[in-house]
DNA sequence: AATACTACCGAACGAACGTTCGAACGCAAG
DNA sequence: CTTGCGTTCGAACGTTCGTTCGGTAGTATT
């Protein structure tokens, strides 16, 4: 038990860094609170709302999580642990620097491309958290956004046969954020084919697009 | 007068397509109003907030508009409607195919530094607005978006000496957006330096990235 | 049969929301 | 001086918000 105080089964554990959604319907309700609030955002979302699409009262749903502010943290806690797994195994890989990014531009587009919604929430931003959340969340993307940045230095390393200066580097690293990440805004598969095609188009628009100096 | 039933001055005009905004408080109001959105986004944002942040009163407020949802309109159309004219005049200025797109580039990054605020509004959606005021949005986006695929479109036909599949036109067009419109996310002049190198960074990360089939 | 616990719900709470209304102010025209 | 108008405001309206509380089934354990 986590909470001293005794509470039914005292919801999710929040403060865990790892995603381990222990109950079914919990996921459930994140999954379907994302699909409402990627539309309305986080505000425009009520508990109201949330227990109309999940299909439950709206005081059935404090039985899973402790306030609504609980969600939008789980969905943001969940989107980047998943980012920062795939990275980490990616890491440790044997494999070139060119391999490494195609990998990891098609985990990051392929992993998008299948929590459009989630994806949609996290974008809008996690202002709406208590500051120490919001902080945590912050860390967790801003270590995934290194570790990215690492492998494209490693890529132009690669390349050019010297490392970029940082500033560059910085820079380069976010037009590839923006290219996968801008999907959201516009991206559907039945519109615009399968996510490894775009993977692939991104991979080589930014290879070529890094080829100068 | 605009409205039959006689208002103390009626507001903006609404309707229109032109930026033309024939209030100064208005202006500031708007401008106020954008900063704040851009940290809570629409719903987070009070009209109390909003009566703070541009001093005024709750009530005082609605003398520059009729209702919440107009700043949201208001904000939108008038970013829109400027991406619009300078791409209008870029249509019909006598320039190659590259210069085109390179200033293209500057227009849109220039603009989106200088108007960080309304931009992340922008890029958090439509979805508060009435169905038709955002179809309206819709349109001005969707015109936008046409006029820079065949400066694009253009671009490409040239380098390559054949024009493009529609739908490899499409996407790479969206990656380009991808790249100008995520700044929203991340750059700071003071941090990332001036908007202008940072679009020359852009115009040769694209042009390289189009140069392969 | 009694107990304990999980899962769930209807009803209600106080707070905050967008909006309205009547009244006041300053100032230029009659 | 009075009138009318653009501008601003405090107070209040009805609604919706997130959350809480008391209670009820159903199931497993004793």
């Amino acid at each position: 038990m986590r909470f001293s105080k005794s509470v039914p089964w005292s919801g999710p554990i929040l403060d865990i860094t790892q995603v381990i959604n222990q109950s079914p319907e919990l996921d459930e309700i994140l999954e379907k609170s994302a699909k409402l609030m990627a539309r309305t955002g986080y505000h425009g979302a009520s508990m109201r709302d949330l227990a109309r699409v999940t299909g439950r009262s709206l005081s059935g749903l404090y039985h899973y999580f402790q306030g609504k502010e609980d969600l939008l943290y789980l969905i943001n806690q969940s989107g980047f642990s998943s980012l920062l797994n795939m990275v980490d195994e990616l890491e440790a890989a044997a494999m070139g620097p060119s391999e490494k990014l195609h990998n990891l531009i098609c985990n990051h587009i392929g992993y998008f491309a299948d929590h459009l919604d989630e994806m949609r929430v996290i974008v809008f931003g996690t202002q709406d958290l208590t500051s120490k959340r919001s902080r945590k969340i912050s860390n967790l993307k801003e270590n995934y956004r290194k570790k990215v940045q690492v492998i494209v230095g490693n890529y132009i390393t690669d390349k050019k046969g010297y490392p970029p200066d940082t500033s560059e580097l910085e820079r380069k690293t976010f037009l590839l954020f923006g290219m996968m990440n801008w999907i959201f805004s516009w991206y559907s598969s039945g519109d615009h084919g399968p996510a490894q095609d775009l993977a692939e188009d991104i991979f080589n628009t930014f290879t070529r697009g890094c080829a100068g100096n």
